[in-house]
DNA sequence: CTTTGCACTTGCATATTGCAAGTAAATTTA
DNA sequence: TAAATTTACTTGCAATATGCAAGTGCAAAG
């Protein structure tokens, strides 16, 4: 096995460590159009995600430095998520699955996306 | 939510259902390099995958046409796996991955990488 | 000062992953 | 050519992660 290959195998799975699991990627992406959430809204998204899980998700991703919380300005009740520098480095990745995606998964008319 | 975050979303979450667990990204990566792999190969890949992990990844990476089985030229007790079109396809998702990690994870001198 | 909304947590069921051992067919070795 | 080994898996069970429903505690609204 080369250097090279060595390296990137490194770099794949120390990526996957953190955000190679069945959510995170889908809490990115939400993060990524929306500039900013509260956490009720990822409960909104049409993938349906367990409260719990979310939670814990959300605790890995602010951990890894890839989003971060501030204060809502309406209400001390409420909490913004946002995507660091790093978080949004990822948007070549969300990008390239997209077009990955549009190549080989035509949209069925019935969904009217 | 817009008509494009929606097709964003439906294309993101499709791909992850396919290649979106803790290992499969790693095995299409084995295979993005190594151009063909035998089962054993992909076990003695530094990322100690559980052998009926594996042959379940294999499979499901087969149904969907990521990857296909061939005849080794040596043996038939042997089977290569290759990335098909579809499969080679996912280079820049996996580019950019490294991209990304590159940037945010330095590798440690002693991993001597 | 009571009710509602928001961001979680908790407990338990179910699903996925991990480990160790086993199997069957093909090949190599004695 | 019979026995040992290699190869590609499977099987059974333990550990971990996910999913669901209900609950908690604080902030704000009525």
């Amino acid at each position: 096995m080369t250097r090279a290959k060595k390296r990137s195998d490194w770099h794949v799975s120390r990526s996957l460590d953190i955000w190679g699991d069945k959510w995170s990627l889908l809490i990115i992406r939400d993060l990524m159009t929306a500039k900013q959430c509260t956490y009720s809204d990822f409960l909104k998204s049409p993938k349906r995600i367990a409260t719990n899980i979310l939670a814990s998700r959300l605790h890995v991703l602010e951990e890894n430095k890839i989003i971060r919380k501030l204060e809502h300005p309406d209400s001390k009740a409420k909490v913004l998520y946002r995507l660091t520098r790093k978080g949004n480095d990822l948007l070549p990745v969300v990008i390239e699955i997209n077009l990955w995606a549009e190549k080989y998964f035509p949209i069925p008319d019935e969904l009217n996306l």
